[in-house]
DNA sequence: TGCTAGTATATTTTT
DNA sequence: TATACTAGCA
């Protein structure tokens, strides 16, 4: 079994039993048979050579090159463990970096159950999580405060898009994208608007006014005490090459670096590594003890083959260069996987050995070779998404949790046709990303509030709730406003403060009014010298929401969506009374941070009993009993957009391999003959990657070159312009007849699983009736007969078996049927 | 100022 | 398809 999954599953330190030897709590001696008795370090049992240099090897940097799968985080866990087990850090001299918040509150467990109690002082926690404590903490060197407001890319790009509005730059050809993707890029490379200047072409007066608007965009967002994500990271590094002292007591105090996932750090991060892990030099500090110390030993975990995050500069050279950076470094490679069945291994080491310049590199299991990954062709994105639903429904039957099932694709808008068959079929699942929770409308307007009170130079939250609710205050106003606050030199809120100067309107200065005045009253609760009591966060939402009208104007809306809207709301006043119960001491401040910083990955739930839908990017570091990688087509994976990028293709089937090594036990791609994108359904052809696949490793339902075929008349040539070797399956002359067979093999199949076609309608039963025994008619699956009915009022689920297409459950109200 | 209806227009992945 | 933005009217 795999180490990882061992320790996840028995989180908490077991009671009973083997009490003398506390610090074996994450059962991995017995997980994979390891080593036998002996005295040997708890912390080392059960792991393989590998891992245990992994956990013991001390030295100044050591790249830990983990294949997929291959136990890193237990072996990171109990480095951590061991180093503070040993006495040779304290935990307050650790800082691990992790990739999800979530990863990093599962290590944090873990290392406490390791050591048999709570490690208090460690930082564990993602890059951006790090950098937002280091800043507020030193926020007041630099002409920040404390409270400053994290923007999320949605809010950088209405600021450009005022910018760019401003100065009239569309008209050169600049786009908000465009410029927040370039501006992001130059940020991810330390690069900041001045520095920039100076290498830019003044000639072109394109690039002078690409100038300006990073210029104004970087004063925007310091007048208005905010950092933008890139920020986050490149402020830090900032923050410790002007203010010597201030590194120096972060180098003093991280002497254990660990960063987790290096292969997708971009040169912000990785400067940021560097910046900590320099030596201190003797005297260069205040402190009159101040002797020198040697730069902090480095940990890094990564995989080159999981590369996958080079669009938003994450560069691969950082872990490929470990070495050369970072002279002296030990190597350790983890190449035995405890997570998946040799079946999915050597179809993932196939595939991704198609990927040149690449250190040869081959994951191995002793656990045996597993079932043959399944794959299915449906005609279109629905019937592959049937195809999932049922297969999931045995899977159920077959006792696979739902929990213990996941669904992966390349892009968000492929979860539509997922979700509607998922409905109907009554397969309980949860999208992760997607469009999240914090990024609704309502929410950002509640959220923007709060801002306004928490940070109130924050304009950009303030002319967000300026009208909202309708206040009567307009476009104009909010500008004049903006205006007189620059003219006066004043911030936003004074101006409304003071709007009565502004000779506007009696009944608009008297909005204004109410609204400054509202948010100086929240604004003074949380002040902690005026205010006795603590303040929670919950109270003050209250007090906004209530004073403001939000929730009252919704519930008063007309659009139907509006009610859902409001329930959002109140979803979000539960949040933040859920936070103050896990946080007694949070303030706003601390609320709004993890708010700006959740990952779509943390949003998982392990106790949910659902089926979890992400992309595969999300899926990075995760793993499934059973994993269905869906949409495997041209244009799709790889993605349209990606053909053109140098090194697109090769990073698309990073992604595929990432998919692929995510499962455990069972493995399913799907592809469709047609696929809807954005209203029109375009022909898909299967994926390129499909082919790198051994042919005898995929028993195909129904298999891209049969359902070609199908269509009668002339077959697409689905490797016309391929591999010569003409069948689908044939990339060596001599598996030619492996291909024949399989064709045959899925011939009689076709007709079984031709009433998998499945058309999106919508439509509501009501309170149609059903009742063991029944017969009935599906537009899609024909007749069939209820043998059983669970559920109550709209979420009654019929159990039918059909004629001709096996059994299935169907959601009552919306299902196509009728009684016969 | 606010609402409606129409058109445009974009669609990769995310902290 | 679904959202975003614009123009035009109340």
């Amino acid at each position: 079994m795999n180490p990882d999954f061992a320790d996840r599953q028995s989180p908490s330190i077991p009671s009973g039993g083997m009490s003398s030897v506390p610090l074996i709590v994450d059962d991995l001696s017995t997980a994979h048979g390891g080593p036998s008795g002996g005295y040997e370090d708890p912390l080392l049992a059960g792991l393989n050579p590998q891992q245990r240099i992994a956990v013991e090897y001390r030295g100044p940097a050591l790249l830990i090159v983990a294949g997929a799968g291959s136990g890193k985080t237990s072996v990171l866990t109990r480095r951590i463990a061991s180093l503070i087990g040993t006495r040779e850090a304290w935990p307050s001299q650790i800082l691990a970096i992790t990739f999800t918040n979530k990863a990093a509150a599962e290590m944090r467990e873990r290392v406490g159950a390791l050591l048999g109690q709570t490690a208090e002082g460690m930082w564990i926690s993602t890059f951006h999580s790090a950098c937002v404590r280091i800043l507020r903490r030193e926020a007041e060197n630099f002409g920040f405060t404390k409270s400053f407001t994290i923007y999320d890319s949605h809010d950088s790009r209405t600021l450009i898009k005022r910018i760019i509005k401003d100065l009239q730059a569309d008209t050169y050809g600049f786009t908000v994208a465009g410029v927040a993707g370039k501006i992001s890029k130059l940020k991810n490379e330390l690069a900041d608007a001045d520095s920039y200047a100076r290498t830019a072409n003044f000639n072109d007066p394109q690039e002078e006014l690409f100038v300006e608007i990073f210029r104004q965009y970087t004063r925007s967002l310091n007048a208005a005490n905010a950092f933008d994500f890139d920020d986050l990271i490149g402020q830090t590094v900032y923050l410790f090459r002007a203010f010597p002292n201030v590194a120096e007591h972060y180098r003093r105090r991280f002497r254990h670096i660990l960063v987790d996932e290096y292969q997708d750090t971009n040169h912000a991060q990785y400067a940021l590594i560097r910046e900590l892990t320099r030596p201190v030099t003797e005297g260069t500090g205040f402190d009159e003890r101040s002797a020198g110390l040697p730069g902090a030993s480095l940990t890094v975990v990564g995989d080159s083959d999981q590369s996958i995050y080079a669009f938003r500069g994450a560069d691969i050279r950082n872990i490929v260069e470990f070495e050369r950076d970072f002279p002296g470094a030990k190597t350790v490679l983890l190449e035995q996987n405890y997570r998946s069945t040799q079946n999915i291994l050597t179809a993932a080491n196939a595939v991704i050995s198609n990927n040149f310049d690449r250190k040869d590199k081959k994951l191995w299991t002793d656990v045996g070779d597993g079932e043959k990954i399944t794959g299915f062709t449906g005609y279109s994105g629905h019937d592959e998404a049937q195809f999932v639903a049922d297969e999931i429904a045995k899977l159920h039957d077959s006792g696979t949790p739902y929990k213990d099932v996941a669904v992966f694709y390349r892009t968000n808008a492929q979860t539509r046709a997922l979700e509607e068959i998922f409905i109907r079929s009554a397969v309980p699942y949860r999208v992760l990303g997607g469009t999240r929770f914090y990024e609704r409308a309502e929410i950002k307007d509640v959220l923007a509030y709060l801002i306004a009170v928490a940070n109130p130079r924050d304009a950009l939250a303030l002319r967000r709730i300026l009208n909202t609710p309708k206040r009567g205050i307009g476009p104009a106003t909010e500008t004049a406003l903006g205006f007189f606050a620059e003219s006066n030199e004043v911030s936003y809120r004074d101006a409304m403060r003071r709007s009565t100067e502004l000779g506007l309107g009696p009944k608009v200065t008297q909005a204004i009014l109410d609204l400054a005045t509202l948010l100086d009253e929240a604004t003074e609760m949380i002040d902690p010298e005026r205010n006795a009591g603590p303040v929670t966060v919950a109270e003050i939402l209250t007090l906004l929401l209530d004073r403001s009208g939000y929730v009252v104007a919704l519930r008063a809306g007309r659009d139907p969506q509006d009610e859902a809207r409001a329930e959002n709301v109140e979803e979000l006043v539960a949040v933040t009374k859920e936070f103050q119960k896990n946080n007694p001491g949070g303030s706003l401040v601390d609320f709004l941070t993890e708010v700006s910083l959740v990952a779509a990955a943390d949003e998982l739930d392990d106790t949910s009993g659902t089926v979890s839908l992400m992309t595969l990017h999300t899926a990075k570091g995760l793993e499934y009993e059973a994993v269905f990688l869906t949409g495997v087509e041209e244009d799709l994976l790889p993605h349209r957009m990606s053909a053109s990028e140098p090194g697109g293709p090769a990073e698309e089937r990073r992604l595929f391999y990432v998919g692929i090594t995510r499962a455990r036990k069972r493995l399913y791609l799907s592809l469709a003959m047609t696929r809807a994108q954005y209203g029109e359904t375009a022909v898909a052809m299967p994926s390129r990657y499909l082919q790198e696949i051994p042919a005898e490793l995929i028993d195909w339902r129904q298999s891209p070159g049969m359902a070609t075929s199908r269509g009668g008349t002339q077959p697409r040539a689905l490797n016309a312009n391929r591999s010569s070797g003409g069948g689908f399956a044939s990339r060596t002359p001599s598996r030619a007849s492996d291909s024949l067979s399989f064709t045959d093999r899925a011939l009689p199949r076709v007709k079984a699983e031709w009433p998998n076609r499945v058309t999106a309608q919508v439509r509501d039963n009501g309170d149609l009736e059903l009742e063991p025994g029944d017969r009935i008619r599906h537009t899609d699956f024909g007749e069939g007969r209820v043998n059983a009915v669970t559920g109550e009022g709209t979420k009654r689920v019929a159990h039918v078996q059909f004629d001709a297409a096996g059994s299935k459950k169907l959601l009552i109200k919306i299902a196509p049927i009728e009684k016969i």
